[in-house]
DNA sequence: AGTGCAGTTGACTTT
DNA sequence: TAAAGTCAACTGCAC
């Protein structure tokens, strides 16, 4: 019987446990879908095709170079399982799980439901630490570790492909009618570069990645810049785990690689925590629609206020930090995680727009959009979950404390040109008049206003019960808890980092 | 030399 | 991966 490999986020070969169990089964038909409905949807974007395009490429090539092919079918998944039977008769399917967005888990319940009416046996793999039907985050931590140390599973050393005349042309995003969308600095898909990426990062880039991460400055290139090849798979997040700690053994403990050692090791944290976040939207898909915490349903408008959100996307809300990352994530697809959070904090706080529709614009500026880290990230950067801390931050203060030089506000901000450095964070404490706009919403007033909001729900009765279950849920577990000095403390609000 | 005082620093709390 | 406020301890300086 022949067995379809259903490419999805995972354009690589190696590490590829259902191509390889196919190949070993017999005749292999390599296909991957592209979904117009999908492609449509308001998280979606070019230049997230753009690099899928690249991936589904050098994929393409690396399946011709052992014999077989990448077929790519433009049309619903279930219409390409219906296109293949009839084609080909009956066949094994062979796939990743994916934790997607709702959109990906409604297609696969689709698809589910058309294999189990055709009596297809569905073999579908995992990929990552996530766990699909996870009874309690209990034990999570040392299940990731468990996974992520098993053995890569190498590419199949020949994948004999029958004969075929589907389609093996891979649109591009004009052909799906996508929205035109420019980033001229966009990383390249494809395993090759992702490899480089990998190397560099491991070898030259990462020696400083604790300290440097956090500032637009340095992170471009201190940051591991593999998210997007995580986010659609053309290298694994074991490969990635792996190589890390194979690094980090190989560096002899000294004072000398002290650095690298601790940039390492919080690295291969974070790979950990990409899982751990993913997690969330796995077992509770309503995060990408709905307050994880109900208490905060109606604290913003359901829609935004035009002309903000208007200034929001377009990078003109006169905080010239803010408008600079924003210019920058427009450009690159890529910004560092502290400024993604401000970005959000800003929107949702200073902006007080609801956090779909910000979420919504930034989900298609990140080439390595991954819902399952976005939309609980989105959470927690507006206050919805209950179980964090109200973090807002100072957009003056981040542009200070991160861009003391103001290099990366000038590289983005040429409006600000003739601004001197000593007013180049608060451009209206100067003088004269710049064709740069004056601050949308006055710091001082939007967040005591935020603040004030919030804190009136926190206060409210019932509040604590929700708390409760959405930390049994979601929060992760730490072995051993922090002590705190004296007082007692509420154990709910103890270590709880995300 | 000790005192008073303004300013700074850091730990901790509150929002 | 917050920021701002509070408070006590400390510092440098003038007298």
């Amino acid at each position: 019987m022949l067995n379809v490999v259903w490419f999805k986020r995972d354009l690589r070969i190696e590490d590829h446990r259902p191509l390889f169990n196919a190949a070993e089964r017999g005749a292999v038909l390599a296909v991957y879908v592209v979904e117009p409905d999908y492609w449509q949807l308001e998280d979606s974007s070019a230049r997230q095709w753009d690099f899928v395009r690249d991936c589904l490429s050098e994929l393409q090539t690396v399946l011709r170079a052992k014999g077989s092919e990448l077929f790519v079918l433009q049309m619903d998944a279930v219409a390409a399982l219906d296109l293949i039977r009839a084609r080909f008769g009956d066949f094994t399917l062979w796939s990743h799980e994916e934790t997607g967005n709702d959109w990906t888990y409604a297609r696969d319940k689709r698809v589910a439901a058309w294999t189990k009416g055709h009596q297809t046996p569905w073999h579908e793999f995992t990929q990552t630490g996530v766990v699909r039907r996870l009874g309690s985050r209990n034990g999570w931590a040392s299940h990731w570790d468990r996974v992520m140390a098993e053995p890569i599973t190498p590419a199949p050393k020949s994948i004999p492909t029958p004969p075929c005349d589907l389609p093996t042309h891979i649109p591009s995003a004009r052909d799906l009618g996508l929205a035109s969308d420019p980033c001229p600095e966009r990383q390249s898909g494809g395993r090759q570069v992702a490899l480089r990426t990998l190397d560099s990062f491991l070898h030259v880039r990462g020696r400083n990645y604790r300290f440097e991460m956090s500032s637009p400055v340095t992170a471009f290139d201190a940051s591991s810049r593999l998210s997007p090849h995580l986010t659609w798979g053309t290298l694994s997040m074991r490969e990635a785990a792996q190589a890390t700690w194979r690094r980090l053994n190989e560096i002899e403990p000294s004072p000398a690689t002290k650095a690298w050692r601790n940039s390492l090791t919080s690295f291969s944290g974070r790979l950990h925590w990409h899982c751990h976040f993913i997690q969330k939207l796995e077992d509770d898909p309503a995060i990408e629609f709905a307050n994880m915490h109900s208490a905060y349903n109606g604290l913003r408008p359901e829609t935004g206020d035009p002309e903000r959100l208007a200034a929001f996307m377009e990078g003109r809300t006169g905080y010239p930090f803010v408008d600079a990352c924003l210019r920058a994530l427009d450009r690159h697809g890529w910004l560092n995680f502290r400024m993604r959070a401000m970005l959000m904090s800003f929107a949702s706080y200073h902006l007080w727009l609801p956090w779909r529709e910000s979420g919504l614009f930034l989900a298609r500026r990140f080439v390595d959009y991954e819902p399952g880290i976005h939309w609980p990230q989105v959470q927690m950067q507006s206050g919805t979950t209950g179980m964090n801390t109200v973090r807002i931050y100072n957009p003056i203060k981040q542009s200070y404390d991160h861009d003391p030089q103001g290099v990366f506000i000038r590289r983005y901000v040429p409006e600000l040109d003739r601004v001197p450095d000593a007013f180049v964070h608060e451009p209206w404490k100067w003088g004269e008049r710049t064709s740069y706009p004056t601050p949308i919403v006055d710091h001082a007033a939007a967040t005591k206003a935020a603040r004030d909001a919030v804190y009136a729900i926190r206060k409210a009765s019932r509040h604590s019960e929700e708390t409760a279950r959405v930390i049994a849920k979601h929060a992760s577990r730490k072995s051993t808890p922090r002590r705190r000095s004296s007082k007692s403390v509420d154990p709910a609000q103890l270590s709880l980092k995300f």
